[in-house]
DNA sequence: ACGCACAGAATATGATCAAATTATTTTGAG
DNA sequence: CTCAAAATAATTTGATCATATTCTGTGCGT
């Protein structure tokens, strides 16, 4: 058991020797959520292969991993590309999250740990300090681990599963519309949420998060509208 | 390059030619929704390569493809295996298709056809004799062809994802429950949803989905608490 | 304008390497 | 001497890559 024999130059640098195909997808799931990716740009397997130095067997997975999720969408002829949301698909998720969200909110408020408000309250004072900068990605970034980090807290796996799926769905068209309006005016709930969070008001917490939601989503929506006409 | 030589069997018996990787992901997917392969069981890449008797990297995308989905799951060790639901697990995919079924039902109502509530009442029929012959998959297979179909006519694609989604978690879970209790006691509100569709009642549709649900979600969670007790 | 050929990209296979589980052997205590 | 626990050996399984094949879209020539 204490042996260790084999391998020893293993903990050299850090981390825990992830599996190239895990390390890929987070990495085009981040470029997916973030923006690097737009909507409607093709998704190579070639092309990533050798922008992220990677075999293809990889490359291949977390295509298809982001594909069953709703990320990537797959064009008939082998293609891959972002999916480009209609306004069907926006009112589609509009509506889910508007039911998600705040179930979870409420879950979350009833569960978390004073660490967890702690660590919500950063991520919000992050979030500012990225739209003060006018730092876009870090924006994006940030107000997402706000939300999941709800989801986290909610202790409810299945329903944070599907939650984060959505983000995924709208992460590219949610990078245009800000990109578009700005980092400026981009109110938020938060620090309703926070408040409700820390009164425990579960009831007060979800319809800050619901108003949160359909804010940032009617602002996607809107902005869409707009950019097919 | 004209050369062809090698396999020129191709096109003798019909059919698109689909890429492996997708026909080993249809098949895999209706071996965990009608349960060939029971909770908790292991599923490897290779005995899935000469089960199928195709190459290791179709495999391993169809493999991706569910986990991504939920309805494998990764063990931390390079492992994967078919989730074992827990209570809570239950809980969550009650509440989701709690909320999920009826609406989708309710836009189904609003934009079925005629040839659309024919196609439903032909499922069903098909679904009794199979509950008549005690046809366990059969009974499976037709009962969620039934409730896809819904999805289908309510033409809301990623609802319609997420509710399919939910059906490849508790999958392999109905399976055990059905065959511990036997088709002979499985009751549905199959007939109520096709009048209430039929009459144009949308509500009423909506009602009777979830009462169905609910009372096969519930038959799951009962049958679960026996099971780990 | 139509068809053919070509380039590029995706699919699929098998080989190779690494990791983990299982089986076997060895060792030590009672 | 027997049994059990640890260490080692062997087998199985997963991960990755290099390569061959097939398909799609496009441009050239008639």
């Amino acid at each position: 058991m204490n042996k260790s024999a084999g391998k020893v130059e293993v903990a050299t640098q850090g981390q825990a020797a992830l599996p190239a195909h895990q390390v890929i997808y987070q990495t085009l799931r981040d470029m997916i959520l973030f923006g690097d990716l737009a909507p409607g740009q093709p998704v190579t397997i070639q092309g990533l292969t050798d922008q992220l130095g990677a075999g293809m067997t990889p490359v291949r997975e977390a295509i298809r991993r982001l594909t069953a999720e709703g990320a990537l969408e797959f064009q008939g002829n082998r293609r891959v590309c972002v999916p480009t949301l209609n306004a069907e698909n926006i009112s589609e998720l509009i509506l889910a999250r508007q039911w998600l969200d705040p179930h979870l909110a409420l879950r979350a408020t009833e569960r978390a740990t004073l660490d967890d408000l702690a660590h919500l309250k950063s991520l919000d004072h992050a979030l500012d300090q990225a739209i003060v900068r006018g730092d876009l990605r870090e924006y994006l970034h940030e107000n997402y681990q706000f939300h999941t980090k709800i989801y986290a807290i909610a202790d409810a796996q299945i329903l944070a599963d599907l939650a984060e799926g959505l983000w995924l769905r709208f992460g590219p068209s949610l990078r245009v519309v800000c990109g578009r309006i700005g980092t400026q005016s981009l109110p938020d709930k938060h620090k309703d949420i926070l408040d409700a969070m820390h009164a425990r008001d579960a009831e007060a917490a979800a319809r800050a998060i619901r108003e949160d939601v359909i804010q940032g989503m009617e602002q996607v929506r809107q902005s869409l509208e707009v950019s097919s006409k």
